[in-house]
DNA sequence: ATCCAATACTTGACATGTCAAGCATTCGCC
DNA sequence: GGCGAATGCTTGACATGTCAAGTATTGGAT
């Protein structure tokens, strides 16, 4: 329970601090993950896999940020079943504005906890994790 | 992050503990809440505030709850303005059924940790949520 | 008595998460 | 080389979470 609660407080910090740059977290969490896949683009279920989420929730989220025009969307060539997503240039220079701020946010978020103690608390969730397929 | 992770992968476990009964985590959670407070019943507020959740949220929760029968509204008539809600006889009798097998849950859930993991796991979940106020 | 602000919800609109089904492609195997 | 299964999405339907705005009551100050 407590593990359920605290991640809500975290996740709504989180959502606070991105609201005024007009994303939510899951919409900037799939940006960082384009961006991180380079000018290559990633197909849409390779998304969900880096994600906490299901392929039909991506999708949307995509359908989103397309429409906001931050995220491009291309049939592979190679595998026409495949639709390659990429990150437009707002979308890197949106990115860039906000790593200015995450950094704080971060901070805020956990900075009560000494550097042991986020230490050990990654160990547990993980260990956690780990016991879940 | 691996904080979200672990909630979301926690989260699912549970829901699918909860399937079989046909409610999900959050209506479990409203039904407990419910049956805490007893035959005085709980005013929907109430309810929210004991909940990760904001009002608007409850109000609909507690509108499928009150479809499957499982809860009761009624009118408080001190003050008017409040809605008491009740857990029904139903209710009841399905919190005792799923009450048989939370433990189990629980332990499949965390039970990778050592008490002493738990414990210092709930520390620092404590710490986390200590510093949003 | 009356009017204004606060309280307790409720509703509407939109983002997200999940499952089950549907569609287009591609692959493996005969 | 052709057919059925597998793959990669997309859609539809429903539960949840959030904000902003609306409604019904109450309470307090005038």
């Amino acid at each position: 329970m407590g593990l359920l609660r605290t991640a809500d407080v975290v996740r709504r910090f989180i959502g606070r601090m991105l609201e005024p740059f007009g994303v939510t977290a899951q919409q900037y969490n799939v940006l960082r993950i384009l961006r991180g896949a380079g000018p290559e683009g990633l197909p849409t279920l390779a998304i969900s896999e880096r994600m906490i989420e299901e392929a039909p929730g991506i999708t949307r989220l995509v359908d989103r940020l397309e429409a906001k025009e931050l995220v491009r969307r291309k049939r592979c060539p190679g595998d026409r079943r495949q639709v390659l997503c990429f990150a437009t240039p707002a979308a890197l220079e949106l990115l860039a504005r906000i790593d200015t701020v995450m950094d704080d946010t971060d901070d805020r978020a956990l900075g009560m906890l000494s550097d042991d103690d986020k230490t050990q608390l990654i160990r547990l969730l993980d260990t956690v994790r780990a016991g879940h397929p």
